[in-house]
DNA sequence: CTGTTAGCGCATTCAT
DNA sequence: ATGAATGCGCTAACAG
C-alpha cells in the first residue's frame, strides 16, 4: 500500500507538503501542488483515512441503526439519509439490529469503536437509559419514533395517535361492524400511540353492539398473518363485516395474505388499513389502505439535523429539536363502503 | 475519549498488559487481568478502532455496493450478506449506488480509504479493468451478476439465460398471442442473459402469426410503467392476449401498475412474468409469476467465499471461484392459460 | 509474565 | 512557502 512518504520521496518534496495538498487548506507553490499531484496519480495514493481520522479525531461517517433493511419503510429511510449524508460528504455505516436490543449495544459498540462522528436511532429496543449514556459520551445522536428525556438528543416523531385515530374512524365510516387492531411490538412508543388512537376512537364512537379487539402482535409480516389466523380459527365473524387496523404495512400485508388464504374477501368482508404508506402499499393485492408519513422527509431531516451539529462550534449551544411529522390518511381498494 | 493509557494508568500496569487482555492472546497474570478488566469496566472503555485498524491492517469491515437499498433484491441481499458476515466478527458497509458508475467509484475510493478488508459487488456499471485494477491491489473482491475475466476475482451468477427462456416458455405455453419483452440496462451481463433466453425461446417456438417485441427498459418500476405506457399508446393489441417478460420484478410491478391503470386484465388479457421473486412478489396484485433466485443463498455465499480468502494464508493459493446458481419458474396469479 | 520502545500513516505545530 | 518534529491510540517485537 503506498503512503505519504512515497508520495513525498516522488515528488521531492516533504510529507507535510503532500498532506498540505490533499487536504487543500494551506499554501503551496505552483510547482510543488504540481510535482506532488503527479505523484499522486502515478502512485494512485489513496490517503489511509484510519490514520486520518486517528489524528484528526473524525470519521467522515455516521452510525445508521435500523431494525430490518428488509423492511421497506427502513430501506427507503435508509436510502433517503444516505442521499443527504453524502452531498455532505459524510457516509452512512448501516447497523441493522432485527429488533434485537442486544444486537443494538453490539453495533453501538463497534460503531464508536470506528469513531462514527454520529448517530442516527431509528431502532427502538434500546432503553432510554443507555441511550442518555450514549449522549453524555458528546456524540451527536438523532432519534426516530422515541420518546428520550434529554436536552441532548434531537427526536423525530409523527403522529402516530392521530394515525391510529384516522385509521379506526375511516374503519368505522366504511361501515364494519367488527373491529381488530394488531398491535405492534409493546417496548415502542410509536406502535403504543397507534393503538392509544385506534382505542380512543373506537370507545368515542361505537354504538348498539357493535364492538372491537385489540391483539398483541408485531412489526413483522408473518406474526401478523399467525396472529390473524389463530384469531380467525377461534372466533367466527363471518356474519360481521371485520374492519382490521394492523400496526405498519408489513404487518398489513401478512393480514392480507391470511385473509386470501380464507378466502375472505377484501373489502367487502373484511377491511384493512395498514400505516406508513411504504412504495409497495399501491401494489399489493389489493391496494393498501395505509396511513402516510412521509419517509423520504424523515430521512433527510434527521440527516440535516444530525449534520447541523456536527458543524456546529465547541461553545454554540444548539437546542435539542423536537419535530413531529404530520400524518394522513390515503384511501385504497383494502377498504370500501361496505354498507 | 477514554484512552489505553487512562486504563492502563487507573488498573497500575502498562499499555502492553492492557492491550495483552483486550485481546485476549498472550499470557497476562490473574490478578492484572481482573485489574485492567475493572478499570475497562468502570472508564467505560471501548478501544480506538482507527488505531487498532492503523496497525494490524484490518479493519474488520468489508465493502458492500449495491445498486438501489430500497430495491427489494438488494435489500434482501444486503440483510443475508450482513449476517453471514457479522457471525465471524465482520462488518459490512454498505454503498448505494443509484445505477451510477461515477458513485460507484466515489464509494470504492471512499471504502479504500476507510480500509475495507474486501469488496462485494453486486453494482454492475463499474467497467471490468477498474475492478481489475482493485484486484490489483490484492483486496480479496467477489463480484455477483457479472461476468469478469480474472483469476482472482471469485464470481457468482445465477443461470440468467436459462431464467429467460423459462420465462418465454410459460407465456407460450398458457397461449397468449403476442409477446413483449422489456429488456433492463444493457450494460448488464444479466439483462442481457435474460433477453437471449427469451429471445431463442420465441425463435424456436413461434408459428403462424405469432410474434414478439423487445423493448429498451431498466430495472427500476417506474421506468417500466412508462416504457409500457408508450408502447401500449402506440400499439393496439385489444384484439390480442399479450405476454410481458419484465426484466425483473420492480420492473414487473411498473407492467402491472400500468396495466391495471389502463383496466387491462390480468392473467386473462395480458400476463406478466418477472424475475428475483422477491419477498413482495406473492402480495403483488395480482400475485406475480416470476422466476426465482434464492437471493438469501447468494448473499450467504458471496459472504462465505470473501471469509475463505480474507483467512487464507499469504502463501494459500485459492484459486477463484466460479459459482452459477440454478434459477426455477414460480407460477402465481399473473399469468394462466388462456386459450 | 510484564514493561519499554518503535512505528503504523497522517495532520499539525513550530521553526525557518 | 516548506521541512522537521511531535503525537494521535494502539499492537508487536524486544528485553528482562
Amino acid at each position: 500500500m503506498v503512503s505519504i512518504n512515497d508520495v513525498a520521496a516522488r515528488a521531492n518534496v516533504s510529507i507535510s507538503t503532500v498532506s498540505r495538498v490533499i487536504n487543500q487548506n494551506a499554501n503551496v507553490s505552483r510547482e510543488k501542488e504540481e510535482a506532488v499531484l503527479r505523484a499522486v496519480d502515478e502512485l494512485d495514493y489513496i490517503p489511509n483515512g484510519l490514520a486520518q481520522g486517528l489524528v484528526t479525531k473524525k470519521s467522515k461517517s455516521i452510525g445508521v441503526l435500523i431494525a430490518d433493511v428488509a423492511n421497506l419503510y427502513y430501506s427507503y429511510l435508509v436510502k433517503s439519509i444516505e442521499k443527504e449524508l453524502r452531498t455532505a460528504g459524510y457516509y452512512a455505516v448501516i447497523g441493522n439490529t432485527e429488533w434485537e436490543a442486544k444486537r443494538e449495544k453490539e453495533y453501538i459498540r463497534h460503531l464508536i469503536q470506528r469513531q462514527v462522528d454520529g448517530f442516527i436511532l431509528a431502532s427502538t429496543s434500546l432503553s432510554e437509559k443507555y441511550i442518555n449514556q450514549l449522549a453524555e459520551k458528546d456524540i451527536p445522536i438523532v432519534v426516530l419514533d422515541r420518546e428520550i428525556k434529554s436536552d441532548k438528543i434531537d427526536i423525530i416523531r409523527i403522529n402516530d395517535y392521530k394515525g391510529g385515530y384516522q385509521a379506526a374512524e375511516h374503519l368505522i365510516e366504511c361501515g364494519y361492524e367488527y373491529f381488530i387492531h394488531l398491535k405492534g411490538p409493546g417496548f415502542t412508543v410509536t406502535a403504543a400511540d397507534r393503538s392509544r388512537g385506534f382505542k380512543d376512537c373506537m370507545q368515542e364512537h361505537l354504538i348498539n353492539g357493535q364492538n372491537y379487539v385489540m391483539l398483541s402482535s408485531s412489526f413483522v409480516e408473518e406474526e401478523s398473518a399467525k396472529k390473524m389466523a389463530s384469531f380467525l380459527e377461534k372466533n367466527n365473524y363471518k356474519n360481521k363485516k371485520i374492519g382490521i387496523f394492523a400496526a405498519n404495512d408489513a404487518s398489513a400485508f401478512g393480514v392480507l395474505k391470511e385473509l386470501k388464504r380464507r378466502r375472505i374477501k377484501v373489502p367487502e368482508e373484511a377491511g384493512v388499513v395498514g400505516f406508513d404508506n411504504v412504495n409497495f402499499a399501491e401494489y399489493s393485492s389489493p391496494a393498501l389502505t395505509t396511513i402516510n408519513r412521509s419517509i423520504a422527509d424523515v430521512g433527510k431531516l434527521s440527516a440535516e439535523i444530525l449534520l447541523e451539529n456536527l458543524n456546529k462550534d465547541e461553545n454554540d449551544v444548539v437546542k435539542a429539536q423536537n419535530k413531529n411529522l404530520d400524518v394522513e390518511l390515503i384511501i385504497r381498494e383494502s377498504t370500501a363502503q361496505v354498507n
